[in-house]
DNA sequence: TTTCTATTTGACCATTTGATCAGATTAGTG
DNA sequence: CACTAATCTGATCAAATGGTCAAATAGAAA
């Protein structure tokens, strides 16, 4: 009873187990016996669930860019500019906090040359880009934010929050930190949102 | 006769095809054999030149890494800020845009906890980013740019430059480009040094 | 030429690893 | 209970891969 080990719960703790393995040691790197070990299953159960190697990857990487999805559509774009710059600093910083792994993932991919990620990159993170070059350009109109390349704007913004998790060893190697607290998260969060307000001139409001 | 094909010459060739590999599929996922097909040279012979896979692989590290250490420590930084700033990112991007490989395979051992780097990373980039910091607390002291935290604005700029070497893939898909050519890296450090000088308070010239 | 050393290379090996499969066990259904 | 389908798992395999080795070759020095 109460075992809730069902079929859907197992699969979601292997695939946990398995972002993590791949996070770590890259899709060639990780090793199934290891991720059935650290899921206490046999390796066998585990490719009953997932048929091959590959599979697995592409729904660990599946589960991450929904969960993504799902967060970044929330975000309302009806706010002013710098509303709407700390929401979207703020969800980043606060997605490479709770799940670095998740960037790790994702990031290695990329460099690789993002050879899972066709459909995705096209169908789903293109329009999103899409949408927000257009928002900050309708500012950049409307004269709330200084004139400027908006793609390249939200390349720095990605740029910037990622790599406080792809980068963390360096980061905290560098920063003499043991840990990316919530203290670091809140303070890395502030000085990139007043950095940007900053280079696009709008206001801080505490001094205007 | 001249040939050239001498032992140094061809580590050499090793070493840059072995860069390669390692960029492309990681340090697992890169094959021995495959090094030896692309230099043309039994694999036996490439692990005669280097006796495991883990030497050639911090051999490339090493080449990689020296190369940096020379391109920056010849940023004198005596110059006004927005001239320092104009050559470190000047650098940086040419770095990212003539060997985007190097910045890669960077990017995948700092990714996966900089196993091979410890030493590196406390003993030669430690040293260079405390005196980096030191400058611009220099800076902000004698009120020549708005004070800020100094060391995320250098992980700033790092993250920032970087990203067009990380995430070309995504950068170029997002961009509708095929390659990361002269123009599009002459602007993206136009816009970085804008988008930095523009939130230090550094007025352009041009506009003085 | 002779000798010694460095380099090259094909053949080979031990191990790892993703994947398969048949048989056992469990769960659901009538 | 009887029956079927789903799930689980130990045993096993075929392929890939890093690495070894002895023999061959080239090169330099005497």
């Amino acid at each position: 009873m109460g075992t809730l080990s069902n079929t859907h719960a197992l699969q979601d703790r292997l695939l946990t187990v398995a972002k993590e393995e791949f996070a770590k040691q890259g899709l060639k790197g990780a090793r199934l016996q290891k991720i059935a070990d650290e899921a206490q299953v046999p390796k066998a159960t585990l490719l009953y669930h997932f048929k091959s190697k590959t599979v697995l990857y592409q729904r660990v990487l599946e589960t991450i860019l929904s969960a993504w999805d799902e967060g970044f559509e929330e975000l309302t774009i009806d706010a002013e500019p710098e509303i709407f710059f700390r929401r979207l600093i703020d969800t980043k910083i606060a997605s490479v906090r709770t799940d670095p792994l998740a960037s790790k993932l994702f990031a290695q991919e990329i460099i690789q040359g993002a050879p899972h990620l066709d459909a995705h990159l096209s169908q789903q993170v293109k329009p999103w880009f899409r949408q927000q070059v257009s928002i900050l350009e309708q500012w950049m109109d409307e004269g709330k934010i200084r004139r400027t390349d908006p793609t390249r704007l939200i390349f720095l913004i990605w740029a910037t929050t990622q790599h406080y998790a792809d980068f963390q060893a360096q980061v905290l190697t560098l920063m003499n930190r043991q840990e990316f607290d919530a203290e670091l998260a809140t303070d890395t969060s502030t000085f990139l949102h007043e950095f940007i307000c900053n280079s696009l001139g709008i206001m801080d409001p505490k001094h205007r």
